[in-house]
DNA sequence: ACTTTTACTTGTACTATACAACTATATATA
DNA sequence: TATATATAGTTGTATAGTACAAGTAAAAGT
């Protein structure tokens, strides 16, 4: 009873969340520049190096014709570079730009800022206990 | 600094978290009958009653025209009704059917056995906490 | 050499959304 | 009261983000 109650709380509060933060990036409050797609594919060619599409696709557990696409809009705007493998003709490698650095970090501190001034109430203890909760939700999320 | 990490792994965990919890709605492994968008809107109705079309807006933070689509095409599945305000021929009033109820509570309970999977190992306690501070994240939340 | 598989791109379609133009009704004001 | 203005909602149009299917080119298997 107890435990149903806090996994009711769960899902209700994290649709929640979601709801709001989807709307947020349509409105004109949006943060950054970036959509959040491109913000994502950034962060990851940032965090984890140059990749292809289909590691993308799979990164992201989207369809590759998808991240064909979003790669394709951030190349074109200079974000991100394609380059060919030479040892397979048929791969692209995709990497992220210093203009696409750039961009990611500026987009990256003004979420941070947002978290930052949500979480300001909070005390560190919470924080850091939220943050390996939420770490440990998204390592368990079944595909 | 400790505070600084702190904040950053939330922002990424929780932008991981929406990542692909909106794929899920996309892909085959969808959870339940329902779009994200119905699913909200009937539990909308089903927590606070009969609305009209700008309340559902300013609920959801959305534009009028997208509740208006949204309201229009559960009205066609009969999982919503329509009435019009007496004292104003230019309000529809929404409510949700029976139908609606039951489409509802099957999906919410498909939602509900997802997270109870994911959540198995933690203690009651852990989710308690979590709950809490997804909660006090939305109230925080800034528009 | 021929077939099959793989990586990617492009065409098409759908959901979710916003904004703008429009209709109908209600309210305010001259 | 007659007209002007405001409000509620609908509909047309556009865009992002996504999937699936068809197509192209390169690689790998037989």
């Amino acid at each position: 009873m107890q435990e149903k109650n806090s996994i009711e709380l769960i899902e209700y509060e994290l649709t929640t969340f979601i709801r709001r933060a989807v709307y947020l990036d349509n409105s004109e409050k949006k943060i950054g520049n970036l959509e959040r797609s491109a913000y994502l594919l950034l962060r990851q060619l940032d965090e984890f190096g140059p990749a292809r599409v289909k590691e993308l696709a799979e990164a992201f557990k989207l369809d590759i014709s998808t991240l064909s696409r979003q790669a394709a809009a951030l190349e074109n705007k200079k974000l991100i570079s394609r380059s060919s493998d030479p040892s397979d003709g048929r791969v692209s490698l995709f990497d992220i730009t210093p203009g696409g650095k750039q961009m990611l970090q500026t987009d990256k501190q003004m979420r941070l800022e947002r978290y930052h001034s949500m979480l300001k109430e909070w005390s560190n203890e919470e924080k850091e206990l939220f943050g390996k909760l939420l770490m440990r939700l998204n390592d368990a999320f079944i595909d």
